[in-house]
RNA sequence: GGCGCGUUGGCGGAGAGGUUACGCAGGGCUCUGCAAAAGCCCGUAGACCGGUUCAAGUCCGGUACGCGCCUCCA
């Protein structure tokens, strides 16, 4: 298994630092609002990475924070239940929202249950914040200030670790913006909040940090970077072997990651690889809350897509390439899904295997192209290509020359990794089974009335028939 | 201003120094009682300008345009 990695910006062997072992951590989504169709394609790219790690023989541990607690998931929760203490209000909108991103999940083919999560407000989590950013302000790298404690990245160098590990940063690519945005009492511009004191009406939890001042009160609410530093050693341990996330979070989220989590060890590395996937755009720009151009799943379900050929979608480009989101592309993929499930289908029934292909093609040998496509740095397009190739469009018989059992097995085994769901394509009932058996003797007998009028009666129960030289194959229609 | 990426046929989108990506849409043919699907074939893609090479979408340099990051962001 290969995969890119921005720390190295090389393509590279996937060594897992524990045997036959791989942990993963994704940067999971800000509950505080529906995820835009960008937010999910980073989760199909980090589900599908799973998957294909799993696949290549490895124990896979894959863990997902959900961020509960911000400024936007506060400002909301403010607005949504102005009279609730506002733990308790932050509490409830984060659940509301983790409910309706798992729904979203599901539905993208997303498996949450091979997923370990973590809330940024657990107890537990919290306590570790605690305990991290104390023992970083204990040793020198976190300073008190007037709104909170801030991480020092100038303390963070001085101690020999590199801050710009994922990328190359200069005076110039970081300092001139920042210097004019600064409204923060920071001893440098790069330093980040590692926690934040409570302001009126804000959730807040107990925070003291003594210094040779006195015993200070901080009580308020964590950082947003200290939380994934916590929560994926929490879930993992340190070092761990793939952290996954848009390209947006390259800076500073990950950067500061990697500072919070390795100031205090003597291994300069978080994580082995760092693999991000670029961004949905939208009219060729990129898709966000904050320029209003997304789309929800909604929004596709609305339109009567399947959220699986939005999957499919994500699935035919590149994680590294940008993908334009069109309607237009995703009406293609939608298409391409329902020749992938009709061709599911005829895994219920009866075919003619053609000797010289099935041994070529088979649950070993979807393996060579597809899983070698897959293993190269997570190349769907190719493996979804190679599906096409080797498996549906073999020969002139539709089932491509397999039994009904080869097919079974192939689309199982694509769904494993791909998630598309195919197998869930349903087995028509008997007493469909019946009619095409009866229109088959019907057409033996030249009964042609007799024989379209039971073609109609299965078109209207959404099945329709197509006569090959070899046998009659039904599909569903949507 | 700094750093990085991209520019492929009607649309989306790959791999790749010499041979079909793939999908969707379109045209033709075959098959077929009809139908549909499928199969086969087709449309002479590779931003622009130079260079390297026997050979370049594919490597090198430059130009133009687009995008991303540098601020919350998948």
């Amino acid at each position: 298994m290969k995969l890119y990695n921005t720390r190295t910006r090389n393509i590279e062997q996937l060594r897992p630092l524990e045997d036959r072992h791989v942990r993963i951590y994704s940067c999971g989504p800000t509950v505080y609002d529906h995820a835009h169709i960008g937010n999910l394609s980073a989760y199909i790219f980090a589900d599908t990475l799973r998957r294909v790690v799993a696949q290549a023989g490895y124990t896979v541990t894959h863990a997902m924070n959900y961020t509960d607690v911000d400024d936007k998931t506060i400002r909301r929760s403010r607005e949504r239940y102005p009279d609730i203490e506002p733990r308790e209000a932050l509490h409830r909108l984060a659940d509301e929202y983790i409910t309706h991103f798992l729904e979203d999940m599901a539905a993208v083919g997303n498996d949450t249950s091979a997923l370990t999560f973590l809330r940024a407000t657990d107890p537990e989590v919290i306590k570790g914040m605690y305990e991290l950013i104390t023992q970083l302000h204990t040793k020198g790298f976190a300073y008190i200030a007037e709104d909170g404690v801030y991480f020092s990245i100038d303390a963070y160098r001085k101690s020999g670790k590199t801050y710009g590990q994922l990328l190359e940063l200069t005076l110039q690519n970081t300092s001139e913006a920042r210097i004019h945005n600064d409204e923060y009492d920071k001893e440098s511009v790069h330093d980040f909040a590692l926690w934040k004191k409570q302001k009126d009406g804000e959730p807040a939890w107990p925070f003291t940090l003594e210094d040779r001042d006195g015993r200070h009160d901080l009580s308020g609410r964590p950082g947003w970077h200290i939380e994934c530093s916590v929560m994926s050693r929490q879930a993992l341990g340190q070092p761990f072997d793939i952290h996954t996330g848009g390209v947006d979070l390259i800076f500073p989220h990950h950067e500061n990651e990697i500072a919070q989590s390795t100031a205090l060890e003597t291994n300069p590395v978080m994580a082995t690889i760092f693999a991000h996937n670029a961004h949905i755009l939208v009219d060729g720009k990129k898709m966000s809350k904050s320029a209003n151009n997304f789309y929800t799943l909604k929004d596709i379900t609305d339109k009567g897509y399947d959220p699986l050929a939005f999957r499919l979608l994500v699935l035919q480009s590149h994680y590294r390439s940008q993908t334009n989101f069109t309607w237009e592309s995703l009406e293609a993929a939608q298409n391409r899904l329902v020749k992938l499930r009709n061709w599911a289908a005829l895994m219920y029934q009866d075919s003619t295997p053609a000797p010289e292909h099935t041994s070529r093609i088979s649950r070993q040998t979807i393996g060579s192209a597809f899983r070698e496509a897959l293993e190269n740095d997570l190349d769907t397009p190719q493996a979804l290509a190679s599906i096409a190739d080797d498996v549906i469009s073999v020969t002139d018989d539709p089932t491509g020359g397999l039994t009904s059992q080869q097919i079974k097995d192939s689309v199982e085994f694509i769904d494993e990794v791909l998630g598309l769901r195919l197998s869930e394509v349903q087995d028509i009932t008997p007493e469909q089974k019946q009619l095409i058996a009866d229109r088959e003797a019907a057409r033996i007998a030249k009964d042609w009335q007799k024989a379209d009028e039971l073609r109609k009666r299965l078109e209207k129960q959404k099945i329709e028939l197509r006569d090959t030289p070899q046998h009659t194959i039904w599909y569903r229609t949507a």
